[in-house]
DNA sequence: ACGGACCGTTGAAAATGTCAATCATTGGTG
DNA sequence: CACCAATGATTGACATTTTCAACGGTCCGT
């Protein structure tokens, strides 16, 4: 303890070697914060980001979701999704339709350029999501996905 | 109710089913939003949130770690990490000693009652942690703490 | 000894998150 | 049918978190 190790700074691997090495939430919130900002710079030449990629894939793919849904779905306040729609609704990308069958819900539908503009982005967004897993085989990548989505669904 | 219905609301399926339920980031902020949630939860008990509680963390292994060094560690700007051991130390679970090899440097220590809340915190965090991860094998936990690791350090 | 780089700290601005109140609408109950 | 509690969207206020730029103190190579 004493001789040579004492005094050093930790390397990095001192730190990952610690406690919180092996700290689920950690590497959770370590790797979300690190794909998202990469995800981030990867969305800004299409003026998006993560959160407002992620409304219109919702709306570009039929799903006609409700603003509510869209809220929970996401783990957002309602009124964040409002500014969220309203950016996307301004360019022109998405529109609010009264659902018919309750007059209270908006339901996301998207505008052709819209979805135009989806399928350019999620080029983009598919190409971060490889080069992060790059060191990881197609059959991990599977199991991976699958094992968050238990963490993300829970029922 | 029928199965045929155009015009339906998506299920909660509908949503998980559409694009972004195959995006590792979206999976990941989701993943993270809820785990955080959690963690969070079952640590204010102790007056600790999973920022206090993971430089609480590093800080009782006897990681010595540099104020620097938890900034990129947890993916922080070097000035949140200034009012977060602000924070620890004035309850006395912390203490910053100056880096004898690097007088510019404060290395954090914990205190024996950072060490002794923090045994107790980690139980509680143990806790969540096996409670998100129920539906999961041993192994398949440690291949997702591995797969995240991947994600959460890449060099 | 000098100058550029680095550490911690401060303060301010921007972005996000959280909450309560409101309006229009719905669905169920008497 | 009329009522009323519950729900979706919206707004505005407020707290928290993030992001930057600037500064004094210290280190290190030249």
């Amino acid at each position: 303890m004493s001789a040579s190790g004492k005094t050093r700074l930790p390397g990095r691997d001192a730190l990952r070697d610690s406690v919180l090495g092996g700290d689920l939430v950690f590497l959770l919130a370590r790797a979300n914060a690190l794909t998202l900002a990469a995800a981030n710079a990867a969305l800004a030449e299409h003026g998006l980001k993560a959160r407002s990629y992620s409304v219109l894939a919702l709306a570009a793919d039929g799903v006609r979701p409700t603003q509510r849904e869209l809220a929970e779905f996401l783990r957002l306040d309602p009124s964040q999704v409002v500014a969220l729609v309203d950016g996307l609704e301004q360019r022109q990308l998405v529109e609010r339709r009264t659902d018919p069958a309750d007059r209270r819900a908006n339901v996301l539908v998207a505008t052709d350029a819209g979805r135009d503009l989806f399928a350019r982005a999620q080029q983009a967004a598919r190409a971060v999501e490889l080069g992060l897993l790059a060191p990881v085989t197609p059959e991990e990548h599977e199991r991976l996905a699958g094992l968050l989505r238990l963490l993300a669904f829970p029922d």
